[in-house]
DNA sequence: TGCAAATATCACCGGTGGGTGACATCTCGC
DNA sequence: GCGAGATGTCACCCACCGGTGATATTTGCA
């Protein structure tokens, strides 16, 4: 009896997760472009046949990975910490830092973000609305009871403020600078950081 | 005598500027996805074969695009106004608003800045090499004699904006929206655009 | 006019991708 | 034990893509 099934048994169960594993990897590794059933299947050992046997073909395996995205939210909540925010300026600023933490350490959610603006299908579709559902359920959560200051678009400035901080995220893992500023080091995040901090309390601690 | 020069005339600039011209259409239609040497023959009304004798195959028809992107700053900063500003708060605005402008009017660079962070491919790179050498050449040229007020990461915190700005000048022209802010009439824009505003004078007018 | 080079087209190759039907093998209830 | 259904594999079809050699047609020069 080996300790690591042996991977001759059939088991649907299984092998659905690793033909799922294989896809999350894919499209991490290889991004929308190499995504493919034989791409695919290759990678999870498996005959493509099962992939439209198990999920009717790619797209039901899109939906299947776009169910994970789910516990990116958790995590990232989690980890932001708990603690009710004083003012509106103080949930803001944690709810931008939160973001940008978040959305750096997932390499996933990045390319999805990405794909999101540069690719026009289907299937990308499908992954932005998984997305797009984590991050209201993020928003409301980080939502408590405060509001606002009068007078200001709150709206459209948080836009503004998470719009700059996704671009960062996905420039510096693409590229590791944006505009001339290098988005490599801690350091330099730091100094993203900063400055994020110092746009929130002029808008709202001023 | 036609005056439209009879296509069935052989001659070579003309098919290499139909050429161009197609594989332009293509990309800002399709794609980096879609773009390939058959697609752009079959736009072009060519053969193939044409593109590889006269460009050499994809890239040199990449590069020969690339050079196009010189004429968008040119004809963004044209239209942006040439009257000097007063203070580093007026500056930064402009430029700011002036980009904002200048993105959503050329779909083919929102492209490319959608590409930079969404695929690597050489082709990719080459077209996204050409945009980053106008884009600085853009800020040197908006850049005056004015100097940021002291205390401040000026890099740092312009970074953002741009960043703030050409995010969502992707979203809006892929999605319509970004976070929940609609992106589409002229109205959503002037929210966007008075909020950076209001960003950039708190910053630097304040 | 005649001929060579430039221009444009065609036919084909190997490789790959999505998709499907047929077949082999295992599992489990009777 | 045995048969039916579940699970996994194989072989194949068609379409498309990048790339190339051979060929047809036009142009311009001698």
């Amino acid at each position: 009896m080996p300790r690591t099934p042996d991977p001759k048994i059939r088991d649907r169960s299984r092998t659905e997760a690793a033909i799922v594993l294989a896809a999350r990897d894919v499209l991490a590794e290889s991004g929308f472009q190499g995504f493919g059933v034989n791409a695919v299947a290759r990678r999870a050992g498996c005959d493509k046949q099962l992939i439209y046997r198990y999920f009717g073909g790619l797209e039901g395996l899109i939906d299947a990975i776009g169910g994970e995205i789910a516990t990116w939210v958790e995590d990232s909540l989690a980890a932001t910490g708990q603690a009710p925010p004083a003012t509106y300026a103080e949930l803001t600023e944690r709810l931008i830092l939160g973001f940008l933490e978040a959305l750096r350490a997932n390499a996933l959610v990045q390319k999805i973000a990405a794909w999101e603006i540069a690719e026009s299908s289907p299937l990308v579709a499908r992954l932005a609305a998984a997305r797009g559902a984590a991050l209201s359920r993020w928003m409301a959560l980080m939502r408590g009871g405060l509001a606002p200051p009068d007078g200001l678009d709150a709206p459209a400035l948080n836009a503004m403020l998470i719009a700059a901080v996704q671009q960062l995220a996905l420039s510096g893992a693409a590229a590791g600078s944006f505009a001339g500023l290098p988005l490599k080091t801690d350091e330099d995040w730091d100094r993203v950081r900063a400055a994020a901090v110092r746009i929130v309390r002029g808008l709202y601690a001023g």
